[in-house]
RNA sequence: GUGGUUGUAGCUCAGCAGGUUAGAGCGCUAGAUUGUGGUUCUAGAGGUCGCCGGUUCGAAACCGGUCUUCCACCCCA
């Protein structure tokens, strides 16, 4: 007896239902990543572990998948190495690739590799498969799909602008209204933490930041004093707790908070240009709002950072994010190449548009009508009249066997196939088609021409 | 990686403090209905109780391990 087969944990079967409703968010983000003039290119699902490793911050080494060497790998170690069971020291020596964990490092490793050829500034889009050792929790698996956008090549900041224009485009596209799309800005956290006398502590101070509306006020406080900011320093920080109002009076607050910090300045600087051309320009069914908590993916973010949340009636993390690295491509020697950009979660939207059902129905539809099979020579003829309207773009399908017809009828039933075409002896002397609407039951006779008006 | 949680029929779940042949609803198959699906009625099939081990006269139930699910932390889409 075969043992009962299962999947790895984090990782999904997609039925054809699922994968319909999948695809339907791809079409919808991928034609707006066209309409914006960004251009596909696709990369390898692994790369040379070098290529990952260190990019994402240590707990992100963790998460990142090795694969095996070929052959016999651990013959090939020597003994001192492994007799030390050294984890890290010894994956170097059995493990020289791992799985792509993010779309944005491998496009940096492309950039620099493919520099010459490409013309900048490069507007790009990638849609793929992304893979992390992380615990699985609702909307965040092992193996899922990213949809990025990024230019690299240019320090304008009507990039920023387009950018927050194509989340709001994409999510109007898919009848998401309400979406929040909150921007902040890392000059702006380096000069709070500038000013507060804390910029040797900016991971700390963001991090702890961030959870702002996951764990308040003296949470925040609390964990700030673990890393060892001062109370002092602390207390200076005190009006962005209370930080209300609109962007324009949050904005204000923040520049008298920021008055000795250039680097704070130029930070509202660039959010105001931001904020006020999108103002001008007008969103179709997104919020824009500043949020000065935010502070997510600061690894390599230098300017812009953005995050989406989902509509406040949905209980789900971000639905996507993104932002301005000034020097992603450094990294692989390429200097001064800036680049900002942004991704959609394609799992999260899947689950918030399910459970706020905006799915159309369309995109469940296929086969548009079935003919019954009546045996030999009735299946012919149903095909002759199968072949015309594939011709004409209709999707039509012939039930294959000639089983009883209550059989036949229950599979077009469900499989919501909308019309039956019934052609036995009867309608094969007439040159006629039975045609059957299985919404109501009704049906009429039709010759071959009509049919294919009927189903056009 | 840390702490907790879940697993019984295809699906959603019952199963009292360990005791005979483990149940329900939905779904599925067949018939009532030999050119008509969704409603109704009748009959039927389907379960190594996640897996491995232990306690016990006896385990779906108790204990340990393991895998899986979901949740919190970490981090993140």
């Amino acid at each position: 007896m075969a043992k009962k087969p299962s999947l790895p944990k984090g990782t999904r079967d997609f039925s054809p239902q699922e994968v319909a409703k999948r695809l339907y968010i791809m079409d919808t983000i991928k034609s707006s990543f066209q309409l914006y003039g960004f251009q596909p290119i696709e990369t390898p699902s692994f790369e040379n572990s070098e290529t990952l490793m260190g990019k994402y911050g240590e707990e992100g080494d963790r998460l990142i998948f090795k694969i095996l060497n070929s052959g016999d790998y651990l013959n090939k170690v020597d003994e001192e190495l492994f007799s030390l069971k050294d984890s890290a020291k010894l994956t170097p020596k059995i493990s020289e690739k791992a799985l792509r964990y993010d779309l944005t490092v491998p496009f940096a490793r492309y950039v620099v590799q493919h520099q010459n050829e490409i013309i900048f500034p490069f507007k790009r889009y990638q849609m793929q498969t992304v893979w992390r050792a992380d615990r699985p929790q609702k909307g965040r698996f092992r193996e899922f799909c990213q949809c990025d956008a990024d230019v690299v090549g240019s320090n304008s900041l009507w990039q920023e602008v387009e950018l927050v224009q194509l989340y709001d485009d994409v999510f109007t596209k898919l009848k998401l209204e309400g979406c929040t799309i909150k921007i902040n800005n890392r000059k702006i956290l380096s000069g709070i933490a500038e000013v507060i006398g804390a910029d040797d502590k900016l991971v700390d101070f963001t991090v702890a930041l961030d959870k702002l509306d996951k764990i308040g006020e003296e949470g925040v406080k609390k964990e700030l004093l673990e890393k060892g900011i001062t109370g002092q320093a602390i207390k200076k920080l005190q009006p962005l707790f209370s930080f209300t109002g609109n962007n324009e009076e949050k904005l204000i607050s923040l520049s008298q908070l920021l008055n000795t910090s250039d680097t704070g300045k130029k930070g509202i600087e660039e959010i105001v240009f931001v904020i006020k051309n999108i103002q001008s320009l007008g969103l179709k069914s997104s919020k824009i709002e500043l949020d000065v908590t935010l502070a997510r993916g600061l690894n390599y973010y230098t300017g812009a950072i953005f995050e989406v949340s989902a509509p406040e009636n949905v209980q789900i993390g971000s639905i996507g994010g993104g932002g301005r690295y000034d020097d992603l491509t450094g990294i692989f020697g390429l200097k001064g190449v800036s680049g900002v950009g942004i991704s959609f979660g394609l799992d999260r939207i899947y689950l918030v548009l399910e459970e706020l059902q905006l799915f159309p129905k369309k995109v469940l539809e296929n086969t548009k009508v079935l003919f019954i099979n009546f045996g030999e020579a009735e299946a012919l003829y149903a095909m002759q009249a199968i072949t015309k309207l594939r011709k004409e773009g209709i999707t039509a399908e012939l039930y294959p066997d000639a089983d009883k017809m209550g059989k036949q009828m229950a599979y077009a039933d469900k499989r919501q196939i909308p019309y039956v075409v019934l052609a036995g002896g009867n309608e094969i002397e007439a040159k006629t088609f039975t045609l059957k609407r299985m919404k109501n039951g009704e049906q009429e006779v039709l010759t071959m021409d009509k049919l294919v008006n009927f189903l056009l």
